[in-house]
DNA sequence: GAATTATATTTAACATGTTAATTATGTTAT
DNA sequence: ATAACATAATTAACATGTTAAATATAATTC
């Protein structure tokens, strides 16, 4: 068997946790779980999305995001309508509450990003990035 | 915000995702998921642990293994000892049917990785998991 | 246009992730 | 030797991950 430490989904395991660390306890502070960041930074770039189109690109699966939007409707964060064009979509976009903390956890978030670019290197950061999006496209293409 | 195709831990779970949809069919077919193969292969490699180490080397909580134990040992995977010298550890070992099955597993293991290479290309591959293995142990120290 | 097929979402059931609290055993200090 | 402290594992409670089935709405076909 090849060694753990070669084996590619574990090292990305390894590396996600890594750098997960870092920015978990920012996020605690504002009552955010991993899970609810990326769904809430992908509505802040990407404006109203329907239920499927945002958990793809939040890799979420469709029955944890069901759940996560009445969570997070509930806190405020949330808004949730119906496509008046096509009655099976459920259509979600932040609230002003949740762009406005978006728009506080920004900079810390940058500023984390920055010192994990510090404690990496930044030409080794920004190379993995490169690579990352090139094998994840290779691979699912 | 910084856009999430930059986002280091959205790139890491995109590439994780597209490298574990190549493995998953193949470890359902013995009815094993991620995180039981995760367990197993490290028990492989490293004999009998003792549960921290196997939670620690596996990237599995504490909480997830006292249950993946239960559920693996009912299935005769598993031997679960205590040890004699400090009777809070449980120690963990392999039966030899989950050897047999690590052994059915290894080459078609390392099949899919050759096609996951093929796709992503070798050199890329390799320097993926120099980068990966670079930027975790430094965040970790 | 009714029946069929396809798509979007939700529900259900069970597994793992996560944090805090609990229990059991060891170690250290006095 | 006992009290205080530390560590290993488990339990509890709730969240998300995962697959399959159910429900609702659209689109297609005859």
């Amino acid at each position: 068997m090849r060694e753990t430490r070669k084996s590619l989904p574990i090292a990305l395991l390894r590396t996600r946790e890594a750098v997960m660390a870092h920015f978990r306890p920012m996020l605690a502070t504002y009552g955010l779980n991993e899970q609810q960041w990326r769904v809430i930074r992908v509505l802040e770039e990407h404006g109203e999305l329907d239920a499927t189109a945002l958990a793809q690109k939040a890799y979420v699966l469709g029955p944890s995001l069901t759940r996560m939007i009445k969570s997070l409707e509930e806190r405020k964060l949330l808004i949730i309508g119906r496509d008046a064009r096509d009655g099976r979509r459920t259509l979600l976009r932040l609230s002003t509450k949740a762009k406005n903390i978006v728009a506080e956890i920004a900079p810390l978030s940058d500023k984390i990003f920055q010192e994990i670019q510090m404690k990496s290197g930044v030409g080794d950061t920004d190379e993995l990035l490169r690579l990352l999006d090139i094998v994840a496209t290779r691979l699912e293409g």
